[in-house]
DNA sequence: CTGAAAGCGCTTACAG
DNA sequence: CTGAAAGCGCTTACAG
C-alpha cells in the first residue's frame, strides 16, 4: 500500500491546479462541465479522498464527542449511548464512540469525552492532554473532570420499604463482593430498616441461591434480574409468591418479561443532557468542577 | 465566545517556541520542568485544546469509519454497532456513530461509511465526495456502493414449513404494506407452500388481529413480536397453543421473554465483519463493486 | 473559467 | 534545554 493521493496528485493528474480539483470534488461553480469530468476521472483513478485533516484545518467542522460506554448489548448502554447520539446531533457534534475493550483511540478522534470512565481505568483513554471529560456515575471524584452522580438512596430505601411491606424478611442483595455504589445502598437502606440482607456474588443463578433460603433477590442489574427471572421459572419457584425480583437500570425490554420485572429507574434523558451540558461548560472553560446529580426511582412491577 | 486559543497564543502567553509548546503537552523529553510548568499553566489558563486536524495532518492518526445504524433502542442495531466496535477497534480504527434521526455531519467525520443507509435515503449523508460506503441489506443496489446483503429464503422457508407441520393454516404476516424485503419472503413462501397469507399491517395489535381469526403470526421484527406476546397473554390467548409466533432478527433477549420467541437469525459478527472487510478492500480501491452474502437461519424456540 | 499565493494548527527534523 | 524553518493537505480570497 503506497502513500494515499492528495490533492495535488490528482491536480498533477489531471492537469490542473489544486483548487480547481477543490472546485470539482465539491461540485461548486466556476468549472467547466469538460475540467469537472477530467478532475472527477483523475480522483477515481488514482482512489482520492480528500483528507478530513486538511479540510477540518481550514474550514469549521463539526466537533466531535468522545462516549465511552460498557457493552452496548445491555440495553442500558445502548439507550443511553442512542440519547447521547440524539442530543449531540441536535447541537452539532459528531460522537465516536468506543466500548471499554476497544482499543480506539479517542484522545485522538475526539475534542471532549463523557462516558462511564469508572469501567475503563487501566489504560486512561482520558488522559488526553487537557480534554475536557465528563464521568457518568464515576466511581471517584478524578479532579478537572465533570461528573454526572447517582442519587440512589431515596429510591433504595422506597424499594426495602415496598418489600418489607410485602413481608420480605431474608433478602438476598448480589454484588461484586460489596463493591458497587448500589450494592452498599442495597444492603445500608436494608440495615436501617433493622433487616440484615444476606451478601451473594453477583454472578450466582437460581438453584446456587436457594440454600440460602432468601424471599427476594436484589439483582445486580436489570439483565441480570431477567436471568434470575427465567432460572427461577425453570425450577418452578413463583414469583413474586415465594421470592420476589427486583433489578436495577429500568430496562424497557423489563415491560415484556414475566413477571414484569420491578426495578429502580434512572432517566438516561436526563443523564445525558447533564453529561453534555457540562462538557460544553468544560469545553468553553466555564466550568472547574462541574458536578450534576440525576436520581434514581423505585419502579414496582409485577415481580415483587 | 471568543476564537479557541491555539499553540501560538500558548507559546505567546509561556514565553516560549511552540515547540516548547507541544514538548510540553505531550509530556516529551527535552524539556525542563520548570518550562513545561509554565506552558502546562499557560495552557490551562487560555484553555487550550490542541487541534486534532492540525495534529492529524501531521501524525498518522486512527482512520474513521462512520456507522450508520437504526435506533440503538433496538438491540438488533445495539449488537451489531457492539460488533463494528469490538472489529472496527481491533484493526485500530475510529468509530463515528450516527442514527438516521441525527444530523451529525457522518461525512466530514469519516473516512468511510458503513451501515443501513437505507435508514437515511432523502438526506444522502453517505453522498460525501467519493467516499467508500458499504450497504447493509440495502433496498436496491447503488452503483460504486459495496454491499452486505441477506440471504432469506432458505430460513424463511424452514420457518414456513416448521409453521405448517405444526397445523398452521391462516398465518398472517405483519408487513408495511409487503414493502418490506421479509415479508415479501414470508407470503412468498407460505405460496409456494400452497397457502395464502393474510397480509396485516405492522403497527397492528392482538385485540386487532383477532378479527382475521389466525393461527399464526409473522412479526416484522423480534421487538414486535414481544409485543405480541405480551397482548396475546393479557388477552389470555395461548402461545403457541392457540396463536404461534415467530419474529425476525435473532435477538438474544428473545430467550427471556415468555414463551421464548422463535426468530429468523443472523449472525451479526458475520455481517460486521463482512461489512468491515469490504470497506477496506473499497478504501484501498481493490473492489468496485463488492458484494457480500449472510444467510439467516431458523431458530425454532417456544413460542411456534 | 482557471491558477498563484497565503494560511489554517500542528509536529518533525535540524541547529544551536 | 530551546527555537527557526519546513511541511502536512486542504480552502479561501484574490487576480487574471
Amino acid at each position: 500500500m503506497t502513500r494515499p493521493a492528495t490533492i495535488v496528485d490528482v491536480a498533477r493528474v489531471a492537469g490542473v491546479s489544486r483548487q480547481t480539483v477543490t472546485r470539482a470534488m465539491h461540485d461548486m461553480a466556476g468549472i467547466s462541465p469538460a475540467t469537472r469530468d477530467r478532475v472527477l476521472a483523475a480522483a477515481r483513478e488514482l482512489n482520492y479522498h480528500p483528507s478530513r485533516f486538511g479540510r477540518g484545518l481550514v474550514k469549521p467542522a463539526a466537533r466531535t464527542l468522545g462516549l465511552l460506554v460498557g457493552d452496548l448489548t445491555n440495553p442500558y448502554y445502548a439507550e443511553l449511548a442512542s440519547t447521547v447520539l440524539r442530543l449531540a446531533g441536535e447541537r452539532g457534534w459528531n460522537v465516536v464512540m468506543a466500548e471499554p475493550g476497544s482499543v480506539a483511540d479517542l484522545t485522538g478522534g475526539a475534542d471532549a469525552v463523557i462516558g462511564f470512565t469508572g469501567l475503563a481505568l487501566d489504560p486512561p483513554a482520558t488522559g488526553a492532554p487537557n480534554l475536557p471529560v465528563v464521568e457518568i456515575d464515576p466511581p471517584r471524584v478524578q479532579p478537572g473532570h465533570g461528573r454526572v452522580e447517582f442519587e440512589r438512596a431515596t429510591a433504595t430505601r422506597d424499594a426495602v420499604r415496598h418489600l418489607l411491606s410485602r413481608g420480605v424478611r431474608r433478602p438476598v442483595v448480589l454484588d461484586r463482593a460489596g463493591t458497587s455504589a448500589r450494592g452498599r445502598a442495597f444492603a445500608e437502606a436494608f440495615r436501617a430498616e433493622g433487616v440484615e440482607p444476606v451478601p451473594a456474588d453477583r454472578e450466582l443463578g437460581w438453584p446456587d441461591l436457594a440454600g440460602a433460603a432468601p424471599d427476594a433477590l436484589v439483582a445486580f442489574n436489570d439483565l441480570d434480574g431477567f436471568r434470575l427471572l427465567r432460572d427461577l421459572a425453570s425450577a418452578g419457584v413463583a414469583v413474586p409468591g415465594e421470592v420476589k425480583v427486583v433489578g436495577v437500570d429500568g430496562l424497557a425490554v423489563g415491560e415484556f418479561v414475566t413477571p414484569r420485572l420491578s426495578t429502580l429507574a434512572i432517566d438516561l434523558t436526563e443523564v445525558a443532557g447533564a453529561a453534555l451540558d457540562l462538557v460544553v461548560e468544560l469545553s468553553q472553560g466555564r466550568s472547574e468542577a462541574a458536578v450534576r446529580v440525576v436520581a434514581h426511582r423505585f419502579v414496582a412491577r409485577d415481580s415483587t
